[in-house]
Formats: C-alpha cells, sequence, structure tokens
DNA sequence: GTTCTAGAAC
DNA sequence: GTTCTAGAAC
C-alpha cells in the first residue's frame, strides 16, 4: 500500500532485514521480539504522523484476520484484544517520546501528540495513529482526511477512550466494540470546524490557512517559553556563581582572620 | 491513497 | 469567470 518501513530504532534507519525461513530460531526470537511495527505514515496529515502495527504472532493466538481492524480484534477474546492493546499503547509511549526530542531539536520546543485509531478505517491491518497535534500538512487535502483526525469529532478514537471501554460494563463495551462503519462514515462529512478554536471554516483552503494561523501562534508561544526558561536557567547560574565566589572570599577573610589573630 | 472532472458555490 | 467539492475510475 506505498508504506515506507520504518523499523524501531532510530529515526533514520534504513530497510528492515529480510526474514529467513521460518526456524525453531525465529519462532524463538518472534516470542521475545517486541509486539509491534513502526512506520511512517506515506501521507502524514500533520507535522510528525507515525502508524503502530500489531505484528501476528504465532503463539499469541491471533491471526492475521483477528488483526484486521479494531472492530475484528474486539469481536474476539477480550483478554487478548486487551493485550494488543496494552503493548501498543506501550510502544506509542516511546514512540511519543522520540517525537518530543525531535521537536525540541527542530523546532526548539515541544507540542502535544495524539494517539488513536479511526473509527472506521481504510487500511487493513490494525493500526494505531500517533500524530503531532497540528495538523498542518500538503498531504491534508479534504474534509474526510480532516475529519478523521480532529480530536472531538469523534472518528478518531483516542486510546484511552479504547481503553476505558474494557473497565465499563460489558453491554457498553459490546455496543462500542461494534464499530458501525455507517455511523463512523457520516462523521466524516460534519461540516468543517477548528479543532483548536472550534471557530467554523468555511471551506478546505480557509481551513489550511486557519491551522497554518494556529500553528504559527502555537510556535510563537512555545519558542517564548523555551526562551523564557533558557533565560531563568542563565540568571540561576549566575546567582549560583557570584555565590560561590563570595563564598570563596568569605573562606578567604576568615582564614586571614584567624591567621590575623593568631599573631 | 490519487487523478480527473462535472457542476455547485461564489 | 474562478474556486471548490465530491464522486467515479484507477
Amino acid at each position: 500500500n506505498g508504506l515506507r518501513h520504518r523499523p524501531t530504532g532510530s529515526m533514520d534507519e534504513g530497510p528492515a532485514k529480510k526474514s529467513p525461513t521460518v526456524s525453531q530460531d525465529l519462532r524463538d526470537l518472534l516470542k521475545t521480539e517486541r509486539q509491534t511495527l513502526t512506520i511512517y505514515d506515506a501521507y502524514p496529515k500533520s507535522i510528525f504522523h507515525f502508524l503502530l502495527l500489531p505484528r501476528v504472532k504465532p503463539d499469541s493466538g491471533l491471526t492475521v484476520n483477528d488483526l484486521e481492524s479494531l472492530k475484528t480484534l474486539l469481536a474476539g477474546d477480550k483478554t487478548r484484544a486487551k493485550k494488543v492493546i496494552d503493548a501498543l499503547n506501550e510502544d506509542a509511549r516511546s514512540l511519543r517520546k522520540e517525537i518530543e526530542e525531535e521537536m525540541e531539536k527542530r523546532y526548539g520546543f515541544k507540542w502535544p501528540i495524539w494517539t488513536g485509531f479511526h473509527g472506521a478505517p481504510s487500511m487493513h491491518h490494525l493500526h494505531l495513529h500517533v500524530l503531532s497535534a497540528d495538523l498542518c500538512s500538503p498531504k491534508m487535502k479534504n474534509k474526510k482526511h480532516y475529519n478523521s483526525f480532529h480530536p472531538k469529532l469523534g472518528f478518531f478514537l483516542h486510546i484511552e477512550e479504547v481503553l476505558s471501554w474494557f473497565d465499563s460494563d460489558p453491554s457498553y463495551f459490546k455496543t462500542k466494540a461494534a464499530l458501525k462503519e455507517k455511523e463512523y462514515e457520516a462523521l466524516l462529512k460534519e461540516d468543517l470546524n477548528c479543532w483548536k478554536c472550534e471557530s467554523d471554516m468555511k471551506n478546505i483552503p480557509a481551513l489550511k490557512t486557519h491551522l497554518q494561523e494556529e500553528w504559527d501562534k502555537e510556535a510563537a508561544r512555545g519558542k517564548a517559553k523555551a526562551e523564557k526558561k533558557r533565560k531563568l536557567e542563565e540568571k540561576r547560574k549566575d546567582t549560583n556563581s557570584v555565590q560561590e565566589k563570595a563564598e570563596k572570599e568569605d573562606r578567604v577573610g576568615k582564614r586571614q582572620k584567624i591567621a590575623d589573630t593568631s599573631d
């Protein structure tokens, strides 16, 4: 489907290793190896946009069919489903950490990151989106693209919300787990409104201009905050060195006093 | 997902 | 007349 591999590790690693034929060694390896695969979204809808996919583990009891989507996963064994989502959640946590480092490096500040599933996904095989909270990207081209990531519309299901279904009463879980495609698809047709300030947008070009302005404001705030922190740090260092100097002089003074009185 | 395009909206 | 959307075809 045109997605580029992003093997686990640094952000600039090369292609994944070729799998050898299935041997006992590989089976053993797969038991201990991490449960998920992280890739770049081929059509990023934010400045940072990754996908996390659960690996099909021979010993997990889950088949490629169970892992087709959130819907198919939740239709099966609840305990196994929870394990898969927990594993994705855990790896999303470390991925967010990496993204934050990259935000600091490239932009000098960091901003929120969303983690969630689509209510009615188009790509086969369960995938968790991890994307920066900006929705600024040249690949963001139409209403469907935008609404599918709007954090308050309901199509984008934050992972914490999905996890909360497991702790709710079984009838509620069942209702949510049904993930009715028709209902989710209807959300994609909703009117455009800014996810940040909630103002209505007349069309996609207007929305994109507005999102860019929101992002520019966020960047200005972020950089100002980082600058303030840097200055405070500098001041603290200065105070420390002045204090150290004073203490040093004080010690010299005391020594002098001792020397004077010892005569 | 993209490109093409008819016709709606302005 | 131009801009924009949305559905079909790929």
